[in-house]
DNA sequence: CGGTGTGAAGAGCTTCACAGCA
DNA sequence: TGCTGTGAAGCTCTTCACACCG
């Protein structure tokens, strides 16, 4: 399939195809009217303007239960992450390898970022040791962090923190899964209404609709 | 602090008090005019409103790392979530306690779905297993999943899934740093073509503004 | 003809500004 | 007086619709 269509695109993403277009058409003109998109181009470009055409280097601080599972995630590699070094404050972690990396000790953290030109930080520790694991990769020179651990981190101006909360999502599904059941016994109450008298539902819930 | 004021928290959530206020009315009118809201009443309105009131049942199936990492977090049970049981193919990981909870085998994925009550689901299995897994769940009764495995799943209409890529905020991160490392370049660009010559920077990056 | 690129219309969300109530 | 709750204005993002080009 050496072209596509942005309406073959757009169904594809579940999207409409003049967002499609237009989002595209931010890139810069790409696509050949009357034909669609150059499918091997357009990949080139939407990967460099990404970012998914450099290499970046990323430490990842705290190598428990997720620390471990994110050095073994599979999918880093192929957006052009490279996990340039695991750092543990356990000394007993010293040497051990995980995913074939050798975890080294918290007091080599300035120089493995500085050596290996480190941006990215991803921390995985414990929430207590958050905040300093994240100040002392500032001091060194990262200027993005990922944090996992149950904490807001603050940061000075100029330093990037994205938080991933694993139970948000969970909590998200839940939500949805509360509004399921709400709206059958809301419908069983519609029905039972209309059956018995006119009384309607008791129009308790409130009109919200989050994503 | 018995109350607080929309102002106050709007500044420490930093959004626009006035969003805060409009988003607190579609709850309901919890607020009083020239006070502000009850702190413990709108706890436990929003904790309602989001079903953080209600116990849920939840099974992760796929202890490796990942799994383990969930089982062993702490955010859940302080959200509702109850880890109803830990399911692995490896029959070697049965009667394994992890989080201190015994690991059991897929065979008995059925039972415990339907001993439990239970209509959401984890996935953190390896990409290959997923689908099947998640088959059987929702043929169990499940209606909401949690997808940590790197494949999209396809579910019959009613059931919701999420998906959640680890790699998605790094490449986002990646992103913003990205255009850290661009601006620089374009400043420093400028800069050399004000002192030296007419000519500005080559103009080739597009005006895109993402989150 | 077929499909892109895009001005214009439309929808939804955010912010303003103030009436109204404790 | 002080702060909520909310109509209206403003803004951004999405979709429509079509000129234009290969």
């Amino acid at each position: 399939m050496p072209t596509v269509s942005s309406e073959e695109l757009a169904a594809a993403a579940g999207v409409n195809s003049a967002k499609l277009r237009k989002d595209f058409s931010y890139l810069g003109s790409y696509g050949t009217r009357g034909v669609g998109y150059d499918v091997e181009y357009l990949v080139y470009q939407i990967s460099r303007e990404l970012g998914l055409t450099q290499d970046w280097p990323v430490v990842i601080v705290g190598i428990g239960n997720l620390g471990a599972a994110l050095a073994n995630y599979g999918g880093f590699a192929s957006r052009g992450f490279r996990v340039a070094a695991l750092i543990d404050a356990d000394p007993a972690m010293a040497g051990k390898p995980v995913a074939g990396i050798p975890v080294q000790h918290t007091d080599e953290l300035e120089k493995i970022i500085d050596d290996n030109g480190v941006s990215i930080g991803v921390i995985a520790t414990p929430a207590g040791a958050a905040q300093q694991v994240c100040e002392r990769l500032v001091a060194a020179g990262v200027t993005s962090i990922l944090n996992f651990a149950p904490t807001v981190l603050s940061v000075p101006d100029g330093v990037d923190v994205r938080k991933v909360d694993l139970s948000i999502e969970l909590q998200i599904l839940a939500f949805h899964e509360q509004r399921k059941a709400g709206e059958e016994a809301e419908a069983q109450a519609v029905a039972e209404a209309t059956k018995d008298s006119g009384k309607g539902p008791d129009g308790d819930v409130p009109a919200v609709m989050p994503a």
